[in-house]
RNA sequence: CUGGGAGAUUAAUGCAAUCGCUGGGCAGCAAUGCCGAGAGGAAAGUCCGGGCUCCAUAGAGCAAGGUGGUCGAUAACGUCGACCGGUCGUAAGGCUAGGGAAAGUGCAACAGAAAGCAAACCGCUAAGCACCAGCUUAGUAAGGGUGAAACGGUGGGGUAAGAGCCCACCAGAACGCAGGGUGACUUGCGUUGCUAGGUAAACCCCACCUGGAGCAAGAACAAACAGAACGCCAUCUUGAUGAGUAGCCUAGCUGCCCAUCAAGUGGGAAGCGGCUCGCGGCCUCGUGCGUUCGGGUUGUUCGCUUGACGCCGCGGGCAACUGCGGUGCUAGAUAAAUGAUUGCAGCGCUUCGGCGAACAGAACCCGGCUUAUCAAUCUCCCAGGUCA
RNA sequence: AGUCCUGUGGCCCAGCGGCGAAGGCAACUGGUUUACACCCAGUCGAUCGACGGUUCGAGUCCGUCCAGGACUA
């Protein structure tokens, strides 16, 4: 593991607008295991962006945060991994249990597969 | 010791390391670095009350809604404290929307004679009629039966039979006098004498309270694109539907071309606009130019955290609470921070591998209420038993 | 975050505080038909979202929760 590597998560590497939500959304390209749900496209853009979507069917607040927590702690780990240019909107799949290690691995296997489309 | 009652407090179990997040301070042109801070007792439900902001507003009243023992606390409350009454409990204590039913209106299914100014079905008694069965009239309300509820209870006298009709005791009511209390109320004595059933979380009456909306309130700045009015100009204009296309960062708003339909107006070719220093000339008939107002959409900043604030001491008050002094600063995010991993120690369970540790997450801020909840700790009180 | 609304058979709904909670659709049974549909007759199906309170009596009145839904830049 390089020490050196940067796994910071400045702001400017979140989706925010509604509207680049609904891009995502509209896109229809989704990969998705036991875990989790993610929705993809390009942004045009030379860094990759992370959305969350948590619905309140998920759970209590506590449990939607934690699901929102461990997601962006696995996009910091994988960040540099990652494929560059995309917008991705992680969603907790119905019925899955908010486990860190659970949702470490989901990401990657899932953001593999993003790099084969 | 056993059982029970009242109240308070704590809250990812603690410590350390690494990688991150949010906002603050300092340094730096910047990238960034360093320092210290970062969820709750319910942050929840949104059931009440206030601050704050905008709108409305002469005053007062009506309507509508709310509250409802008394006295106090408070910024205010439907909250809290103390006390009074009722009720449950052996007790400590618990519960209590607890004003008015002699201001008025209404309601009470079924049953029952009768459901409210009393009346009389079965009865009881007397008189009359009749062979009997019974009938008529008068008196009566003790007994029966119905119901959630039927105009005091027990005993005696009295009577044709009965009845507070009379008497004694009991219970309750109204009135008067005296004592206690700020008051709700209460204690004692006397008189009247059974007189006035329930329901106001039915309408209502009485007393008191309430203008409306909410931080997504509201304020400031900015962007481009529509629209309206006026002025200049122009002649085609307006509306509906459909398809296409374009603009603003936009699933929103709007423009334009074309087609169809409907309505109105006009028979006018000049002017506006672009290229150009200007004239001329050329292009084009199309979203014309200026000022003011202003719409949806979107962004930033403020509101935003120092406050009816916490802690300590002294004083007032039975208490809720409060006066004075000292001291502390303790989240301010906005697709929304407060997290992840590892190690050590402690607790519970264990098949010795491990597993588990509640309810739950700030969104302008406070005071309450209600609901959810693991594990504990502490204080006070009551009943029973045992020992000294 | 704030402001509101609604809960009644499988579905849509009505319901002055008072019989065993009305009606339509659906389902089932019978009739009709060669058969199906329509039609006719009947049957089944409700702890009135939950828990307390007021009342003799609550689906209805009052309070507290639960669930679902709508709106506000």
């Amino acid at each position: 593991m390089t020490p050196q590597r940067d796994e910071r998560f400045p702001k400017q590497a979140r989706v925010v607008n509604q509207r680049d939500f609904d891009r995502v959304f509209r896109s229809g390209l989704v990969v998705s295991d036991g875990t989790l749900v993610v929705h993809f496209c390009r942004n045009n853009l030379p860094h990759t962006r992370l959305g969350l979507s948590v619905s309140k069917r998920v759970g209590n607040s506590p449990i939607r945060n934690l699901w929102k927590r461990l997601a962006r702690e696995a996009f910091r780990k994988l960040q540099a991994d990652l494929p560059v240019g995309f917008d991705l909107v992680v969603r907790p799949r119905k019925g899955a249990s908010p486990d860190s290690l659970l949702v470490a691995q989901s990401f990657a296997r899932l953001s593999h597969k993003i790099q084969k489309r």
